[in-house]
DNA sequence: GCATGTTTTGCCTGTTCATGCAAGAAACGG
DNA sequence: CCGTTTCTTGCATGAACAGGCAAAACATGC
């Protein structure tokens, strides 16, 4: 285990999870907890992490990167989310992933070692994506809109059209079992039609408050989920209308 | 067993796996480490892997760019090139950016007050700008090329095709006076040729290194160059070849 | 064929680096 | 306040390293 490479894979754990815990990443790495300490100092003297007592958590260098950082809360709910949903990958598929703090929780939770080929307009989504050398990264360009941290527009929804994926990670704005999925803005809900339109499966990830909750623009109907990524503690009976109707509930 | 052809082995390894043992080559290929160490020196001269303590891992000039901006050498060159470089803005201006360090310190050089219509291809320029609320941001799209970090291909050239700029910040690996703007990679070049078909003209923000440096690909002729950026303490003679073929020089 | 020069390779030498251990300091939790 | 955990510092050890050297393989010129 080389030393560079222990560091990739601390910044890979705190991308997905938002922490790490040095006992925990010395015996992940089979070395010392005295090693691990070292890696966190150097690390965190690169101002690539913040440093605490017991571990580590990430600084703000997706400030930078992705939209801003209103992902503040339920980051770890998040978190969680993301690893229960990247299970649901399997080599070598092609996705869509569309934009949302939660959509960007997956990319960064998509292993290194995971050949897919994903398209996306978020640049959050693009961003985490871009270092996995395994991955065929298809941007898909347009106007972007600041609010929504995604590209939308005629140009978008010419290159969905000319794709086709095995699932589409659908983020999405409000949730709700009469209404369906629903977007706030018509031209970002435009590009989700789109990305359903040429997807085999549909999969959704959301926190609790998400659902049964509705926004003015229709994007698909209940029936179109395939998987439903959703907290533990998520009220069960939201949950069975969503399984009637074809959804696998998946808990994070 | 010839040097060229371990090489070779070590280039592959390195792309499927993203990282090579000295001791686990040797033993493969039936040499010494020294003899490893030996080829492992040398690709890395040549850029073509990191070497690390132990082995080596793939570089990745993009990763380490957009993670911090200890993007290696020159930093604060490159900040000073953008200072200069914005300093040609008008507001209302439409441009093209395309990638590299420079074009990427541009982006964040550009001040929050002025509106602008960008459009570009690189990741890491469009993260920059995301969150200007004045620019109108076009997202170009396409295959996205980690070592570019940018996109490129038949979307990315539709996508310009579509697009009129006032001036093009060219990203210049390489720029002599005999053969114009050079670049590394095919696909690279063609886009880069579309951007400028589509602009009424070209910014060149260069450090000293690229000066008098040439790549294989041909972008542009010298005479294309309408401005051209470039730190105090450039050679005055290769500056006057430039000048006298029309292209004004501003200093960093 | 022979001599000469170049390249490649393995070995040797001192040096640097990563790691784990030990001891003291600091932070945490009651 | 004290005990426990975590952290930093210094140090020792072994692995990995760069550079020098010489032998072997190869090419070149006469």
């Amino acid at each position: 285990m080389l030393t560079e490479e222990r560091h990739q894979l601390i910044r890979d754990q705190l991308a997905a999870d938002g922490k790490v815990l040095a006992g925990e990443l010395a015996s992940r790495f089979g070395v010392s907890e005295d090693t691990v300490r070292r890696d966190l100092r150097e690390l965190a003297k690169a101002g690539q992490l913040r440093r605490v007592y017991g571990g580590a958590i990430a600084s703000a260098p997706f400030a930078a990167a992705s939209v801003g950082q209103r992902s503040g809360h339920a980051v770890e709910e998040k978190a969680r989310l993301a690893k229960a949903a990247v299970g649901l990958l399997v080599a070598g598929q092609s996705l869509f992933i569309d934009g949302g703090t939660t959509n960007e929780a997956i990319a960064r939770a998509i292993p290194r070692d995971m050949d897919l080929t994903i398209a996306t307009n978020s640049l959050g989504v693009a961003s985490a994506l871009a270092d996995r050398r395994l991955v065929e990264l298809i941007v898909l360009g347009g106007r972007y809109v600041p609010d929504l941290g995604t590209c939308v527009g005629a140009d978008t929804l010419a290159a969905v059209a000319q794709l086709d994926a095995d699932l589409f990670f659908l983020g999405s704005c409000g949730l709700d079992v009469a209404r369906g999925v629903t977007a706030f803005d018509s031209a970002e809900a435009e590009v989700k039609r789109a990305m359903v339109k040429n997807s085999a499966g549909i999969v959704i990830a959301v926190t609790n408050d998400k659902l049964a909750t509705a926004a003015p623009y229709r994007v698909a109907g209940t029936d179109a989920i395939r998987h439903l990524v959703v907290e533990k503690t998520a009220p069960a009976a939201t949950l069975a209308d969503f399984q009637s109707r074809g959804a696998q509930i998946h808990f994070a």
